[in-house]
DNA sequence: TTGATTTGAGAACGAGCGTTCTGCTAGGCT
DNA sequence: AGCCTAGCAGAACGCTCGTTCTCAAATCAA
């Protein structure tokens, strides 16, 4: 978007896209309020002034963090709906990612985006347009989805589901969130997948 | 727990148990981290020397918002399997009262566990451990309700399903903490009860 | 009325907040 | 070599934080 300019200037000590991943942990790790700017100046390699260079204020950190999770997390998510597999076996799949993202870091637990945008939500206007903005944006991601998979493979419409699948992701973020280790939790990913899909052969147990 | 002194002194100002349910508020909007002493203490009518008379510390009257909220927000919800409403009715009216309760008041958006707590769960260790026990809790709960219903009304063995059916009510209510209007996620409580429940006549649409 | 007791109102405390500023440093350019 | 640029390190700003303290006000007992 810029040339280099003719002189170059001093170079950064962390690479951009390190520190934004470091600011995203820690705002992840201790909500929005939590992250103070000194911990995330430390915990990024940048001066304070860097920040504020970059993003201008917290909340442009802040807004930055939940882009870069947006393109880092939430893709890999989506992908168990790539390939052919059925209904059921993707859905499976996709609540299995989900709770790996929750689960595998201890110092992260849950997702940014349902458990700290969503507090940061309650009483900020703009941030909770973006919350809404990006819930409605993975719910619709999921439609698509569903709506590719054979007709009458699926429990309902592919529309009503599809925020379903959505809200119950969410439910399982919380728990991770509260610290359940994903062997508790994938139980309830086959069990959801199971309930969502037709398949009158193997219904209720 | 205690008798009355022999020397009264002069009279609080506010009564204990509103002054309580306005800090719940409080920590309701802005989340633990948001909501500072001083606004509780004005939005209880309680100086600030009281609060810590009372409660100890800020910590210490959050965990007293908790009681409150699973006092006086959660019994409510859980009155929808009272009676013998057939299951499928009985779950929706269950997630219409979730919802109901994230939706009603604009100023409370969602959850005072699922949103503000959730949040302060990262990284706090005492934290963490109330979340989860509150969850555990209200799935408990749920699971006691769901194993006095007919067998094979269920499209899953009730303590399978427990889980699930917690987890999607949390799911509703980050979708209040965005915003939504009940009148676009009570579909979602008919669409989820349906699914949840065996019955041929109505399955896909 | 007086004394004991409990609260209210608000000042005061040190610490930490988000934000800005000041020199100094490390590179590329000429 | 000397200049220009951009970033670093850290001090500094005014403000707000959680917490504590002080003193006047209000009630009851004697």
């Amino acid at each position: 978007m810029q040339t280099t300019s003719p002189n170059a200037g001093r170079p950064r000590r962390t690479d951009p896209d390190d520190a934004l991943e470091s600011a995203m942990r820690i705002f992840w790790a201790h909500g929005y309020e939590g992250a103070s700017v000194g911990r995330l100046s430390r915990g990024m390699g940048v001066p304070r002034a860097g920040i504020y260079r970059d993003h201008g204020c917290k909340r442009g950190l802040f807004l930055a963090s939940l882009d870069r999770y947006g393109a880092t997390r939430v893709p890999p998510l989506m992908a168990a709906f790539d390939g052919d597999a059925p209904p059921a076996r993707a859905l499976r799949d996709f609540l299995g990612r989900v709770i790996e993202l929750g689960t595998t870091d201890p110092d992260t637990p849950g997702c940014l985006i349902s458990c700290v945008l969503a507090d940061a939500a309650g009483s900020d206007e703009a941030f909770r347009t973006e919350f809404r903005r990006r819930l409605d944006a993975m719910d619709r991601a999921i439609a698509d989805r569903l709506r590719a998979m054979p007709r009458d493979a699926l429990a309902a419409a592919p529309d009503a589901l599809a925020p379903l699948v959505g809200a119950t992701a969410r439910g399982l973020m919380l728990r991770a969130r509260a610290g359940d280790p994903a062997a508790e939790l994938l139980p309830l990913a086959a069990t959801a997948s199971r309930i969502w899909c037709n398949d009158p052969a193997v219904r209720h147990e």
